[in-house]
DNA sequence: CGTTTTTGACCTGCGC
DNA sequence: GCGCAGGTCAAAAACG
């Protein structure tokens, strides 16, 4: 028995890095209605329709705050590299050990590559001491996934369906990396490894290299990641977060954000924290969003109704 | 019976 | 050129 009234609040709790957004917030929660079952009708709807549209505006506005601290932090973040272009070479060298091959070299690359705006624009262009050009890979990013340590699977839910197809033990770490690939669509080309923290166990870090070229489907109990917000969660991963150890690059900006997992457990929603690199959030954010609106079933229903409802 | 996972073999690139 | 290590393939097994 479903509740007549058709939820459309967003769960998104997006407010991970720009704490300038209390305002926004506050107004945001102060829409949610706490929605008591009542009979459908179409000024009900209709009133639900423009309630739903001005979240829009409101999340779009988020997103373009977002964005441009995004862009503005990126901006920042290239300047100060090209003043101090050791930082570079630094920050490669603590992070690869000598025999280090081209696998961190993308990593390290498609870091800088996204972090650039995703602009094909090699991270230095002259005078670089490796090669650019070989350096040059599909959007690569990481994302760190704190899970139960009882846990043996190597599975990172994140909305998409994978298809392992190999499973290697690399010589710096005893646990395996598993290598999956996207079974949704057969040319989609991203990839994803998965493999267990050598310092942490307890954490998984899913490396995905490519892009989707197609929609995220909804059969699967997909991982609803979500931005944590500064007050949501009082004790949640800032700062000391469970995460924080975890070994980052150094020029590699992460931020922490919370994957919430309703499938596993059952009893209360699982947080698992996990740390992804910036450039992931902005698409990763507009997934979620456009996921969050299509996933539910009802609200497509009662959206449709109350066109309708309004065409007539 | 179709799909997914496992796993050993093979391929490829890099450092010496 | 050789050896090593990461990545991929593909047949068999497992699973639903």
């Amino acid at each position: 028995m479903e509740p007549a009234w058709v939820d459309t609040t967003l769960d998104l709790n997006i407010n991970p890095c720009f704490r300038t957004n209390k305002a926004m917030k506050r107004e945001f929660e102060g829409d949610v209605v706490e929605s008591a079952p009542v009979k459908y009708g179409s000024g009900v709807l209709v009133e639900e329709l423009n309630r739903v549209s001005a979240e829009n505006k409101k999340l779009t506005k988020m997103l373009t705050v977002l964005c441009e601290q995004y862009y503005s932090l990126q901006h920042q973040f290239m300047e100060f590299v090209n003043k101090n272009p050791e930082i570079e070479t630094a920050a490669a060298a603590t992070t690869s050990s000598p025999k280090k091959r081209k696998a961190e070299c993308e990593d390290y690359g498609a870091n800088m590559i996204g972090f650039s705006g995703n602009t094909e624009t090699s991270s230095s262009d002259d005078g670089s001491p490796k090669t650019p050009k070989d350096c040059i890979k599909p959007k690569v990013s990481r994302v760190q996934v704190r899970t139960n340590p009882s846990d043996n699977s190597l599975i990172v839910r994140d909305g998409y369906q994978w298809r392992k197809y190999g499973q290697k033990v690399t010589r710096d770490n005893p646990c395996p990396r598993a290598y999956f690939k996207c079974s949704f669509a057969p040319s989609c080309p991203v990839k994803k490894k998965v493999q267990r923290s050598a310092e942490d166990q307890s954490i998984l870090v899913a490396t995905y290299e490519g892009e989707h070229n197609h929609h995220e489907h909804h059969h699967s109990p997909a991982a609803e990641i979500s931005l944590s917000s500064n007050n949501n969660t009082p004790s949640s991963n800032t700062g000391s977060g469970p995460v924080s150890s975890a070994p980052t690059k150094a020029s590699a900006p992460t931020v922490t954000l919370e994957l919430l997992q309703p499938g596993l457990g059952g009893d209360e929603t699982e947080r698992a924290a996990l740390q992804i690199d910036a450039p992931a959030i902005q698409q990763i954010l507009v997934h979620q969003m456009a996921a969050s609106l299509s996933r539910d079933p009802n609200f497509t229903a009662a959206l449709a109704a109350a066109i309708s409802g309004r065409a007539v």
